[in-house]
DNA sequence: ATTAATGTTCAGAA
DNA sequence: TTTCTGAACATTAA
């Protein structure tokens, strides 16, 4: 379920491997496929050990380990979990980086972590290794940005106003806007009564103002819930616990509840893009 | 036993 | 140029 807040939670779980060494790197052999890397394994998996972690940094949904190798880049997607503790089994973990301290550090022995396990059921996550070039190179405009910076009212707005297609369509494109995931975008909506249908050409300059502030507001409001587990638990904190964002919920996964905006209607699910969307037709217009 | 659904995103077609 | 479709993969629920 990695979506933003989920992933600035794993990122905020690295923390500890600031300062330390890569002593070695391997992929566990395990009977599904291997997930996506670049380069190519072998290669890959040289090329880290040895390597110093400078710093840790969220990317939109990507997880970003700086190295002084260059910048290790895990793209989460629907099922992955970059954490120091336990994976939630065996048999789908990816990359197994074990850590140390640098020689010479004086670093105290406070809970010095051991590994870093990349864990991946379904294997659409990938795994790369890239200068400061190929990284910038694949940004968006991140919704909360580096140090909380985020994007004004009128980027996004000048970004997305020529746009004919759904709202909710839109605010999923990370070239729009890089970091809202499916069911971010439902909540999002919901909170400013907008119908996800509606073409991102039609909203007011008013509505734009108010999806702004709810997208903020929605995203840092989950951070602090460390995001949302759903259906079926895989995504945990870095302390292997479940977020709890889901308790939350206006909309998503809500099918056939009452609003509980408007106590009218009722939540219905449609598809869009080939995505589910959640919403209420009573109060979103 | 099939089929649909699940958090994402990319290439290629329309 | 923009927008839509299918594919990548593993697992569970209907």
């Amino acid at each position: 379920m990695p979506e933003l807040p989920e992933v600035e939670t794993m990122c905020r779980g690295l923390h500890p491997i600031i300062g330390m060494q890569i002593a070695s790197a391997l992929c566990p052999k395990i009977s599904v496929k291997p997930c996506g890397m670049y380069p190519e394994k072998g290669k890959l998996l040289k090329k880290l050990v040895g390597c110093e972690v400078l710093g840790i940094e969220r990317r939109g949904k990507r997880v970003v380990i700086q190295l002084d190798g260059g910048n290790l880049v895990f793209q989460p997607k629907m099922t992955g979990l970059v954490s120091l503790t336990d994976p939630p089994d065996p048999g789908h973990v990816r990359l197994i980086l074990k850590v140390q301290k640098k020689a010479g550090s004086n670093r105290k022995n406070i809970a010095q972590p051991e590994q870093v396990f990349f864990w991946d059921r379904r294997g659409l996550g990938t795994i790369a290794l890239w200068t400061n070039e190929e990284l910038e190179n694949h940004l968006g405009p991140d919704v909360l940005g580096i140090d909380a910076l985020t994007i004004s009212v009128s980027e996004l707005q000048s970004r997305s106003i020529k746009s004919k297609r759904p709202i909710k369509v839109l605010l999923l494109d990370q070239k729009v806007v890089a970091g809202v995931g499916n069911l971010y975008a439902s909540e999002i909506l919901h909170r400013i009564g907008v119908d996800p249908t509606r073409g991102a050409d039609s909203l007011s300059d008013k509505e734009w103002i108010a999806l702004h502030a709810a997208m903020l507001d929605i995203l840092q409001t989950a951070i602090r819930y460390e995001g949302s587990t759903l259906g079926d638990g895989t995504y945990r904190n870095a302390l292997n616990e479940n977020g709890s964002y889901q308790n939350h919920h206006q909309a998503y996964d809500r099918e056939g509840e009452r609003c509980s905006k408007c106590k009218r209607g009722s939540i219905v699910r449609i598809v869009q893009a080939q995505r589910a969307t959640f919403y209420c037709p009573a109060c979103q217009r």
